[in-house]
DNA sequence: GTATATGCAAAGCATTTGCATTAAA
DNA sequence: TTTAATGCAAATGCTTTGCATATAC
């Protein structure tokens, strides 16, 4: 049941172009957090002349469909998060040098929102964010 | 004890201008989650002549001293919430509109991590961010 | 009087878009 | 062959910055 990415992505009619593989290739494995400009040097080592447009272009529409989570907490560009709908992301944002780091889930207890908390909202997902100072700024 | 935002400023040394005056009055109330925009047309109607700039200026400096918290979830221009670092803040965005809610503190358990799930990271404070659809998105 | 804040306009990034070209199906 | 994706370059939107002027202290 471990599908990749790309079949997935087969599966929806996606139109397989090398641009597109190199985009997905570049996500695959433990390169969370990268930065468009990240995502696109990643795919220009399998392919030098894919174009930022088309990176653009790309994650957004992996977004669009659940496959990656943008991630926007602090200043600066955005950031994108493979494993996109899949479970809950919990994050520890550093607020001296801006760096992003995961929390093992089963560290925190997902929270819950009560019915009357939310009104006529219609809740699909939490994204749990801890803002403090990681090791190398304290220490500094 | 409850001290207001100019107060406080005060005791900071800050050097209280008209302009700084007319952003810290548009930060006043049930105004949270303004963009800088709406920020400077608040600001403009008691001084008329205050610019954009000066607005983000005096924004990133209330950021900086932990006045006014930064909120960054979905694209689009960045967000200002006020009372600052004295509480944690929930929110629910609506991921079809871009709209932000408040989310009533007592209706949800603020989460914690565990030692093991943070490492040599020190948190100071918590963000939880409810991902759903509003209700006029999925009425219409 | 002196140091600091302001306003303006220009510059800097991040991101999107229009359109001719190219390539997948 | 048909439809959709790409690349480029220009446009857009948000935010910061440099510098001369104004103002709180």
């Amino acid at each position: 049941m471990a599908t990749t990415l790309l079949e997935r992505l087969r599966e929806r009619e996606w139109r397989v172009t090398s641009q597109r593989r190199a985009v997905a290739e570049a996500l695959e494995g433990e390169h969370v957090h990268m930065t468009v400009d990240e995502v696109h040097r990643r795919a220009r080592a399998a392919l030098p002349e894919i174009s930022l447009a088309t990176v653009y272009n790309t994650l957004n529409e992996l977004v669009a469909m659940g496959e990656v989570a943008e991630v926007r907490h602090a200043p600066g560009p955005t950031r994108y998060d493979p494993n996109g709908g899949t479970m809950p992301h919990h994050h520890l944002l550093c607020t001296t040098c801006g760096a992003l780091f995961d929390v093992d889930p089963t560290a925190v207890d997902t929270p819950e929102v009560t019915a009357a908390g939310v009104g006529d909202f219609r809740v699909d997902g939490v994204d749990v964010l801890f803002r403090g100072t990681c090791a190398t700024c304290f220490a500094g």
